[in-house]
DNA sequence: ATAGCAATTATTGTCTACAATATTAGATCA
DNA sequence: TGATCTAATATTGTAGACAATAATTGCTAT
């Protein structure tokens, strides 16, 4: 039997090009989308590009009113806390369930993956966006290791990627890799223990102290551009 | 300035429809959704019903399968259990923000809500229509109470619509009303206070009560019946 | 000169038709 | 009789045209 052949639709296809060029700032926040233009763009029709749009809307990268228009979303401080307080609750869950859900296998993975973002902090010092992957490929992972679908879904589906927005158009590369290593290092020395409450309890101050690193460094920069352009 | 009237779109309204439908289970867990007979029989045509099964499947009501098409969720015991963890977590988070951030006009409105429902419990003995959406009514609140817009979003918006479907199709009604009344009790009471960290626990103690007690129940009662009609 | 209105333009919402894929039914052969 | 391939049917995916609503422009009147 064959392996099943990725099998996908334009909008799906159309929506993940849109979304990057969203998380990447070549579509600015705020701007508003327009449907014939953005299906020329892309070579379909406007059908499937309005069922990708739903989808932008789902993960809420775009806001649409009715006979008005869609408009990429204009990111916020207070948003960026919002998220941050969710990540909190449910990533220190998903850690909670990852340390009595994971096998070995991914408990091995895990550790990997933390041994090669060593080793890329100590080659290229300070080099930030493999970093930033890195970070989130950990979470990524222990998300999954949580085998909670419904919580995979609201996390790696729709959340990370307004987490890599705010990250890319911010600026907001760590400035405490080892910091972070450490705290990731701990996090998964709990997971492979399958000490549920600690791993929790870790993963809840990492993601604090990174809402905090971040916020600090957001208050210091230069204030939030407006990227709308209409 | 006149009131804005509430704008829609077909979409958006034969979405509420199907919604209903599947909550209730007059269309069955499982089955199979046919678009032309869909559009036909609210009266539009495709387009506008596939976008609304676009906001369906968001919802995870449906899952969609490109080029076969899209069957209603099927209901497990997992899944449950799945959504129960994530509502411990995140209504645990909404309860110490609403500490927090609710106006005294809000907890005002919130121990009424809860006199209300006081008075139903004592007039209607065992009547638990009433009181399942009651309770939805009482988390709902204190999710808004949150001022945390995407956390209102992922509970109000999609979680609890999966939580009433259970209840409908499980025929889940609370055996416990008293004891829900006195826990909901309790929450208010933090709240009233500010007592972010009582407010927290307490509410992550009552849906744990919550689930315990459906998950008693389930295994109790006869086993989930094969709603799918394929 | 500016405010308000009217006509024009542009954009979104919806419908119908066609293309591509999957499913079903039937025929052929071992 | 059962399996497998093929043709017919049904269903989903996509495109293009039309209708309804919003935005814009230009005009008029004060």
């Amino acid at each position: 039997m064959l392996m099943q052949e990725e099998i996908t639709t334009l909008a799906k296809k159309v929506c993940d090009r849109i979304v990057k060029d969203i998380i990447t700032g070549t579509i600015a926040q705020g701007q508003k989308l327009n449907e014939p233009e953005l299906a020329r763009i892309h070579g379909i029709s406007r059908g499937p590009l309005r069922e990708a749009m739903s989808r932008l809307e789902s993960m809420r990268l775009i806001t649409r009113t009715p006979n008005i228009g869609a408009r990429v979303v204009t990111l916020s401080y207070e948003e960026l806390l919002e998220i941050y307080q969710i990540r909190e609750s449910l990533e220190g869950l998903a850690a909670k369930l990852a340390a009595k859900a994971m096998t070995v296998e991914e408990k091995g993975n895990l550790r990997l993956l933390l041994n090669s973002h060593r080793k890329h902090i100590l080659d290229t010092q300070g080099q930030s966006y493999f970093q930033q992957e890195g970070d989130v490929d950990f979470h990524y992972c222990i998300v999954h290791g949580s085998k909670n679908k419904r919580l995979i879904d609201m996390l790696a589906g729709d959340l990370y990627q307004l987490v890599r927005m705010y990250r890319y158009q911010f600026s907001l590369s760590s400035n405490r890799p080892q910091q972070a290593l450490k705290e990731h290092d701990q996090i998964c020395s709990a997971i492979e223990e399958g000490d549920e409450d600690l791993a929790e309890w870790l993963m809840k101050r990492h993601i604090n102290n990174a809402r905090n690193n971040i916020m600090q460094r957001m208050q210091i920069q230069s204030p939030i551009q407006d990227g709308n352009t209409q």
